[in-house]
DNA sequence: CGAGTCCCTAACCAAGCGGTCAACAGGCAT
DNA sequence: ATGCCTGTTGACCGCTTGGTTAGGGACTCG
């Protein structure tokens, strides 16, 4: 996982793995038939942390908070797992073709929360919460770009290029109105 | 450079470029010292249509005006240059180490991009135009977050998964306070 | 004509690659 | 004890890799 994670497929070789391991090269190849296969199972692994249940954190929060916990979680999420992150983006931009597994999968994990995302908006509309009043389709696109672009400051800049506490604040204020942030103690102290 | 962009370093063998150019290995190894050095140039030859002039566009148009054509020049070449950018971010994402050469063009580029958005931003709130008060380095580093956010839709979903016009309206919802966008014909056609 | 320089090639090289194979050690049921 | 299955190994294989080398046309200059 370390060597594959680190330097990628080509750029790894069974002997160096074999080597890291303390184990032979044979040995290696009596448990995965091909490099291949070790590859995807070590893909496997390392995509495991991703699939994280969402549904428990729902709670008893109104459409607001609930909006800001999912937001606060991937923030959170991408700033802790910045390198596996890394890692997983270079593999899906070297790969271009849709039908390799890894895609779905990821694509897969993303739609999820982009649903979520236009669910929590549509209701946090229906109740005013919400001061942004465009398509909630839209708004969850939006709001995930935003994500994303945030994603990229941390996977190029490292933790200390990204001002969290700021882009927070800015998508409140976007979402809901919310007055541009003085300190205050609602911002959860995992940030 | 077809090649390269396409497979990546590793990813490409000398015999592979010699064929596909019709040519002995031999004779790219007496161009070119190394594959190293072979790829350095690739690299350079792929960058130059990233230095474009901001200055000759600026004109005679107010701070708004120059900041929606700041931000639809960055999305149309990011929309039209999708397969080369891909090629850099994985390029980037895959050496970590800031002394690389390649990294500090990008990020000079990058910078220069987004002290051009503060100073804008800047000037557009001294004149009131801006209805967004956050400071103009949040509020650059916000846009230029979305900007990337985009960038990464470009690069995953192809052209298609991108709503260009809906972001762009939301962008002037949130700089400007425009309303949100019914058709209009001041959306250039470039888009 | 002859020397020199520039391009270019076929053949070659050592090293490393992904992968295989025969052998073998240890536990375990017969 | 015997045979079998699971792990494990060092040695090996064919092939490709990045890179070299000796040499040969074509052109220019004196």
């Amino acid at each position: 996982m370390r060597l594959f994670a680190m330097r990628g497929f080509h750029e790894t070789s069974m002997s160096e793995v074999a080597r890291a391991a303390s184990v032979s090269k044979a040995l290696i190849f009596w448990h995965f038939k091909t490099k291949e296969e070790l590859f995807m199972a070590v893909l496997n692994r390392l995509l495991e942390p991703y699939f994280i249940d969402f549904a428990e954190e729902a709670g008893a929060l109104d459409e607001k908070s609930q909006l800001l916990r999912l937001i606060e979680l991937y923030l959170v999420f991408v700033r802790d797992n910045a390198s596996s992150i890394r890692f997983f983006v270079a593999q899906l931009l070297h790969d271009e073709k849709p039908s390799d597994g890894l895609t779905n999968q990821v694509l897969q994990l993303y739609d999820g929360y982009r649903t979520l995302l236009v669910d929590l908006i549509g209701r946090a509309q229906e109740k005013q919460l919400c001061k942004c009043d465009f398509p909630p389709q839209a708004a969850a696109s939006f709001l995930l770009a935003m994500l994303n672009g945030l994603l990229m400051g941390f996977l190029f800049t490292g933790d200390k290029g990204v001002d969290l506490k700021g882009a927070i604040a800015m998508l409140r204020n976007w979402l809901f109105g919310d007055a541009p942030q003085r300190e205050s103690d609602d911002i959860p102290p995992s940030l």
